[in-house]
DNA sequence: ATAGGGCTTCCAGTAACTGGAAGCTCAAGG
DNA sequence: CCTTGAGCTTCCAGTTACTGGAAGCCCTAT
């Protein structure tokens, strides 16, 4: 398989595949035109290499995901804890953003946004202290 | 007021205050020795880029915003879009996570978590079709 | 022979800093 | 007066995970 069907086939663009190898965590054979090579195992890895970092995994996970799948001797607690470590960040994410969001739409909803050059969102910028008028 | 002091009072890093003149957001004088030469004003602002850095908004964002802040004549309907407009990230980045939290934690509750290898959470990185057994 | 599309490599840029090196300035102590 | 140390300066590199673009080879069809 060439390298087009590959993306085609993981959904993954040529250039991630390229950079995948770069970085160690495919190694596809070379044809003797000098093309990748790869094979259905390599498409399986970035197939799953996709899925991973559609859950939000670092690409540092993603190596230790991949190689934890690839080792039959592996307990499932390792990956376990992988995954519950991206989930802590992720809740961590989540609970700033909610913060950012709360504050942000009180702000948002105490604007006129009209003509009028007076923006209490401006205000709170300038100096969270001058809350009032 | 030199750097130490201005960084100590906005709670910015050095560094960040020395990059935040460098992209143009801040222009403090010099002194005769070369020093930045921060005035109350530079303070202001930089303690308003790291309220609105706090709050998530991206740089340009930022720039947008100083020079909203700076312009008497400008409209408060102006700050509102960009704010609003900045929220609605906000949300589609909340959605986002919250929908990959949904997932990995249901497969992190369906793995043992022990010392075998037979893992759920593989399983379901390796192709999300094989969804049972 | 040539045109095109796919493949190759390599370099640069993205966002917003952060760390580190080399070197100048300033205030205090001996 | 000299030294020491903190604070300041600039510049370069690295971070994350790609992405875009340039220059050029390969292969197939016309």
């Amino acid at each position: 398989m060439n390298i087009g069907e590959v993306s085609g086939r993981s959904g993954l663009p040529t250039k991630t595949i390229r950079y995948y190898e770069d970085i160690g965590l495919i190694h596809p054979n070379r044809s003797g035109n000098g093309y990748r090579a790869f094979s259905e195992t390599d498409l399986h890895k970035l197939v799953f290499l996709g899925r991973a970092r559609a859950l939000g995994f670092s690409i540092e996970d993603c190596r230790t995901l991949l190689a934890l799948y690839e080792d039959d001797s592996r307990e499932s607690a390792q990956v376990k804890a992988v995954a519950q470590g991206h989930l802590a960040q992720i809740d961590a994410k989540i609970a700033q953003l909610r913060s950012m969001r709360e504050t942000l739409s009180t702000l948002v909803a105490s604007c006129q946004g009209d003509n009028r050059p007076d923006c209490p969102i401006l205000r709170d910028l300038a100096g969270a202290a001058d809350d009032q008028k």
